[in-house]
DNA sequence: TCGGTCGTGAAGTTATCGGTCAAAAGCGAT
DNA sequence: ATCGCTTTTGACCGATAACTTCACGACCGA
């Protein structure tokens, strides 16, 4: 039921990194983390996992830093939850022999509700959303 | 996305109490614990949360022990899951300032989705099921 | 070669989880 | 009235995970 901030500093990251995928260039950690008032140091550990997933790519040196390895649309939340966590929605229920079959046919009802939300959410969606009602409703 | 034991305790809990409602007799703790195997001190705990919430009763003495508070069909796994923990899906990104509304609103299908399901599960139907399937495939 | 960037591992703090235990308090039956 | 059975309460504990910071190494481009 709790989700940890890991994950939402994750989108957020990702869904930064969305935005300039177009211009082509990198950008540095320290840029993102202070966008979205992640921990720069935090933030490095998380781009390294989402890295070994290949939902993004690094460059080292003068003009390094991030950039989304496949096109906004080609990356789901679901995505990232399961590259930072292990699933969506997890529940030891479904691991145990000692729970009534009729319990873990509800757990998964729930847990395929949730991921499958998820995988309906893509980044190109998100940018879509952003260019539409951000402008509008911007304060 | 990570679920806890607790929760689905609970839910075996309600569902062993569900099943001898209609007998009206209240059932022991350690009867509990034995059916679904549950650590008994822990369910004590649990119990106790579910009765602060009105979802089960409790009755001391030599006939004493724990009863539904009301019908089956009344309580939902949302109820359970709300109890238990605050809420069904919960993540730090909605009460956080610094995340950006696209992503909140994003979240908050995610949300949706497990709380709808959840939420559309009630006891009764779980003891339907287990009428139904439970004597056809039980091993 | 030098400055800037990622890469990595370690360390520490805090919180939560899962579970145990020992009494106290209340109720029914006899 | 008392006795046994049950819930009630609250304290406690070890392990694990979450979150964060730090220090240093590796690498690249100019």
């Amino acid at each position: 039921m709790k989700l940890s901030v890991k994950s939402d500093y994750a989108i957020r990251a990702v869904f930064g990194l969305a935005v300039s995928f177009h211009a082509g260039k990198p950008r540095r950690v320290d840029d993102i983390a202070d966008e979205f008032n992640i921990p720069p140091n935090y933030l490095v550990q998380i781009l390294i996992e989402l890295k070994s997933k290949r939902i993004v790519r690094s460059h080292r040196g003068r003009v390094g830093g991030y950039s989304l390895a496949c096109p906004p649309s080609e990356i789901t939340l679901g995505d990232i939850l399961r590259c930072i966590h292990g699933a969506v929605y997890d529940t030891p229920a479904l691991n145990d022999p000692n729970c009534p079959r009729i319990i873990k046919n509800a757990w998964t009802r729930i847990k395929e509700a949730a991921e499958n939300t998820a995988d309906d959410i893509d980044f190109q969606k998100l940018l879509d959303q952003s260019s539409k009602v951000g402008n509008i409703y911007y304060i």
